[in-house]
DNA sequence: GAGATGGTGTAACTTATGTTACAGCTGTTG
DNA sequence: CAACAGCTGTAACATAAGTTACACCATCTC
């Protein structure tokens, strides 16, 4: 849905671009060139979100980085000194409080990037939220300082900025309305569909006290209405897997 | 502590402003050039957030505009053709769902504009959230066609709208926390505190059922926890006024 | 194979919050 | 003043969610 959602945005932009008709043609060998010359970093997947120079300079100060399942991409209170790029894989991003429990706020994945880190970017100030990789990610790391002079002189780098923080604003809003307007079984069944389309396999490998944490509920609970759903055909349990009937 | 909070912001873009030590002083004196020429136009209140040439266009495509409390500023659905910057007053941002149940999310004021709306100027898309003026409040409509090409020609452009993003998505994460993780009572007591804070008076003109679709909840759980708080001695209540003692 | 560890199922109970119902009070309007 | 609408207080009950406790498995380690 995230990637739907963008994919259409990308022809929004796409169809007013002022640039001519032959600035594909353009693009497409500029990136080529570049994917030669440094092997180690692929931009294909995102060539057609930003304008020729700019691939340019974000091959030139960018460094590809793989990070693993599990991983914890940044956490509360780091300073942030680059902007993450997501070309492949899925990042959760998890808000905690003092007594340590925790709430997912949402998923970021391909060719998004975390506004809430952009925000540190700009300000200098501290992360708060943390980001979890939930499979292996590979993202360009750019270094903050870009993010400014990049937005006075690129509109593509203006308008994936701003659909960046439109986007975790919209799923920020998203998280308020179920934590607000839905009881936990409907929010547990939002969670489950989610992850399903995110990772895109029906069947999830995952404890009830994984979902728990994330839905910062007890296991307990979850596991009765987890059942009560398995009751109602909606999905079938295993040790350790959560097989969802879609 | 929005205010305060502001101001703060404001101290560390000041320090870290590019131009000289008169610009001051220029700035200053074309702002007043400005005023007497637009006596409708009161920009004495932000001249320090922007730089002169700024200021200068604002003034000139920037119309004043005088919202009476209780008015509904922004609505769910409706597009957005105007970037509305704050001089006075305040507002109260507002979430509903289909059944027309409520929540507050958060208030914005003086120095500030709603960035939930400045993705739909960029993007054209449509408000999520309502927007209720709180007081009477003046506020500076700025066409939302400047958002774009002012971002690639002031800096003091870019640190504002991205300042406010940050604050904004401060708040959302603040409504998240406040669902999240305390209990009603705590977050009836944050509700008013915040109340207080922002409207500057100790004494709250409102009813026990205002409070409780704020919350999105009922008025006799509202009624309940307030009566508890004033056998406490956390306030007074009476007809149609709070009194916090803080 | 014995023991340890972690995942799941379920019962019994507690607590926070929501709901329904009603009484009394205040201020307004005709 | 009578009728009415809106605000507040309170009791009794309903429900969703959290807590505690324990049994049963599966898997891993020694």
């Amino acid at each position: 849905m995230e990637l739907s959602n963008f994919k259409l945005q990308f022809f929004k932009f796409d169809l007013s671009f002022p640039f001519g008709g032959d600035f594909y043609f353009y693009q497409k060998k500029h990136v080529n060139e570049l994917i030669s010359n440094l092997p180690k970093m692929n931009l294909d997947s995102i060539k057609h979100f930003f304008e020729a120079n700019l691939l340019n300079e974000i091959a030139k100060v960018g460094t590809t980085r793989k990070v693993e399942a599990g991983d914890i991409l940044i956490d509360f209170g780091e300073q942030i000194k680059f902007i993450p790029l997501i070309l492949e894989g899925a990042i959760k991003v998890v808000r905690e409080d003092d007594n340590g429990d925790e709430l997912l706020l949402y998923h970021v994945d391909f060719g998004n990037t975390c506004a809430m880190t952009l925000n540190c970017c700009m300000e200098s100030t501290q992360s708060e939220i943390r980001a979890i990789c939930e499979a292996d990610t590979t993202l360009i790391m750019i270094p903050a300082e870009y993010m400014d002079p990049w937005l006075a002189e690129y509109k593509t780098w203006r308008v994936f900025i701003f659909e960046n923080y439109h986007n975790r604003m919209a799923e920020l809003l998203k998280a308020v309305d179920s934590l607000t307007f839905l009881n936990l079984d409907e929010r547990l069944e939002r969670y489950l569909l989610d992850k399903v389309n995110y990772l895109k396999k029906n069947t999830l490998r995952i404890t009830h006290l994984e979902v728990a944490t994330d839905l910062n509920s007890s296991r307990v609970v979850i596991s009765r209405l987890l059942k009560k759903m398995e009751r109602n055909g909606k999905l079938t349990l295993g040790r350790n897997t959560i097989q969802i009937h879609s």
